[in-house]
DNA sequence: GGACTGCGTTCCGGAATCTGGAACACGATA
DNA sequence: TATCGTGTTCCAGATTCCGGAACGCAGTCC
């Protein structure tokens, strides 16, 4: 009843902000029975709200509010907010944190570019590892064991220069961490640009990525390295504010959570 | 197992923002075996992560992202925040939307002042009806009737000028219909100053209220009505975005969520 | 070292809850 | 009136949950 409750949640993004009890059941494989109960029981405890009218679920304020609390709550998604901002500024491109979440990059912050974009990266998105700058700086400095595990058996092809094979995606990796900032170039969309870097919390884990993406018109792959040092210094910013030094003696480890 | 859930999520707060599981158990009333395993459900289920250093559970950021889909999910919400964000730059003074919710009027957006400020209005903090503009302003155009099942028996005194008699509050609400909108003035604390005014849906059902508050030291008693027509503007605005029009057919019924 | 304290997990039989196919309700089309 | 699409209710069998007691594990204090 709880997964569940979690798994029904998850049906909601941001091109089906509501949902009827029929087109649950479908989506989530089980008899129409048990989903009403389900959502109606869920909008009991009061995570979704009921639309009066159309009798459809949407995601409940009370949720709104909690998920205020959460984001507000690790200092990573609370730090990050402000460097994400300055990049934004100083870049004129949007900005996006993102986490490790099953195997994929999540975003969980993002502040948007005033220019026009292709909104592709909402909070809450997840993107395969391994054709994203997000991705690859999560796993660049993680052990290659865990890297393997972590990814699919196949790596799809999803743009004209998406990474398909293992050897040549450890191989990047390895360059990622020589130069210290990632890099996406027409790998997940044929349209899209993007350079990440780690964020480090005190133990010297990879916690997270800042990226910067924008459309291959604005960011064309010989100027690409000319974002990086933005981007490596907001991250190393705000790593330094999570209790990283890098002189330290902690900086052995890099497995996370 | 859902409605526990809840009940645990909403321990956290601004001020709590992680909880051990005997903590949890005292404040549930039960048996920490019983709320060991509820938190470890909970975390399984993706709602809680567990710091791995100090074992306790803090709202996941999972819960973040489904949060910030939720506040984007409803037009109330989505449509506020540029009001907020106005009156608070029109105004200087921080500016709250707030919806009935259990009879208590919860804030479920913020903007917050420049000026040093009691911090006094996060978001989902609940207040009681009777001592807060917001509340005042979400009752006032209901059923009297239901107004009194909504109201706790007694009227407790939370400030000096707080109102502790129905009927009296009745009346109060009677003032706030004809002028349009409501104010709170050392009502809910001493200090603590506010204008609101109500947020109509398409129906003319009250959904919501815009507020702004302050330090009484910032708006003695006597200016309290200035700040009414930008708060009321704003309110009218929102109100006409949710499709209400003054002059509609439309503008009879006034209950409703 | 040894006893103690605080936090958290595991165990297990009785009790409470959930499951899903079928039947039912109801408004919108045809 | 018949039909369709949505959503709810029913009910016996299966599953899960409950909570007191016992246990594990660090710290901490003599």
């Amino acid at each position: 009843m709880l997964g569940k409750t979690m798994s029904v949640l998850e049906l909601f993004s941001p091109t089906r902000r509501e949902i009827g009890v029929i087109e649950a059941a479908e989506e989530l494989g089980r008899p129409k029975s048990t989903v009403s109960r389900w959502l109606a029981a869920i909008a009991a405890a009061g995570f979704l709200d009921r639309d009066p009218e159309s009798g459809r679920y949407r995601l409940s304020m009370r949720l709104a509010v909690l998920g205020d609390l959460a984001r507000n709550s690790t200092s990573l998604q609370r730090l990050a907010r402000a460097e994400l901002q300055a990049l934004t500024t100083a870049t004129g491109e949007t900005s996006n944190l993102a986490v490790l979440m099953g195997g994929e990059a999540m975003n969980i912050e993002a502040v948007e570019s005033p220019r026009p974009i292709l909104h592709v990266g909402w909070i809450g998105r997840r993107f395969p590892c391994h054709a994203t700058a997000a991705g690859k700086a999560l796993l660049a400095w993680r052990d290659q064991d865990e890297v393997k595990r972590l990814l699919p058996r196949r790596l799809p092809k999803l743009a004209s220069r998406t990474i398909t094979d293992l050897d040549e995606l450890l191989h990047e990796l390895a360059r990622v961490r020589e130069r210290g900032y990632s890099t996406a170039w027409r790998e997940l969309e044929d349209d899209l640009a993007a350079v990440g870097a780690p964020v480090r919390d005190h133990s010297g884990a990879v916690v997270g990525a800042l990226v910067i993406s924008a459309p291959v018109s604005r960011i064309p792959l010989k100027s690409l390295a000319a974002y990086a040092p933005p981007v490596l210094n907001a991250a190393q910013s705000l790593s330094a504010q999570l209790g990283y030094r890098l002189d330290g003696a902690a900086v052995r480890r890099n497995g996370g959570r």
